[in-house]
DNA sequence: CACAAGATACGATTGTATTCGTATATTAAT
DNA sequence: ATTAATATACGAATACAATCGTATCTTGTG
């Protein structure tokens, strides 16, 4: 389980190609291969498959008209941090919200960090 | 990797252990089963096989002076928290604590909580 | 048309996580 | 001392994640 019925939780591979389809918006698979290939070493048919298997997974969608297939994210980044939020949150954190941010803060934040924090604060409780 | 010197990743079974042994304090893997019990089912070897790995990757630690060896978690839930929340922050928001910390905020707290978590903030402030 | 470039599909391999059965050792009690 | 209860150790089965090699198909170009 620990699945929103619309998502199902990345694995960190395929978390790293979504992070790569948000920002290219989407993407042929050398696209995205070009660009993980900048940080890793990863050949060409592994991302291949990943984004084969993420198809399966609806993970993400497909737009098989041309011969090169154009992949895009199915779900927006801002939705899939949040599953992966609610997910940590229930496993490391009693399910307790606060705690998660209250152990976030703790660690290292800026002073404008904390600004932006408190005028988001201020929006929440009208 | 994803590892800090003293931190290994554990993963879910492992966490779910944790937060028995967090909850419990020292334990025998019969009393940790036991607990495991009342929401899962889970064989006694399995929660002893865990155990004894987690104990090779020094998750926890183990006295055998007894018979029955007394599991306790290495580190502690505040220090595997940050680790946890220092995984996601630089796999899922690009590093960027504030935008975890917003992004919880968005989903659903209370305003009580919003209330303890300003409160936080004004300590931080100083 | 034939070929090289470049794309997808498929299958195999390797590693890790999870689970449990079975063997063996220890202890307590009859 | 034999047995029943209870421990740990070990090894094996299963599942999934991650990686890549190879086969095959498509297409633009000479």
């Amino acid at each position: 389980m620990a699945r929103g019925n619309s998502g199902i939780k990345p694995t960190e591979a395929e978390l790293t190609l979504l992070n790569i389809l948000w920002k290219l918006g989407p993407a042929t698979v050398r696209q995205v291969h070009d660009t993980v290939s900048k940080t890793q070493k990863t050949g060409y048919t592994t991302v291949l498959k990943i984004l084969q298997i993420m198809h399966e997974k609806t993970l993400v969608i497909r737009d098989e008209s041309n011969r090169a297939h154009v992949y895009a994210a199915a779900n927006s980044e801002g939705f899939t941090q949040s599953s992966l939020l609610k997910d940590l949150i229930s496993k490391a954190f009693g399910g307790s919200t606060s705690k998660l941010v209250m152990r976030a803060l703790d660690e290292s934040t800026s002073s404008e960090e904390i600004a932006d924090i408190r005028q988001l604060l201020n929006e929440l409780e009208k």
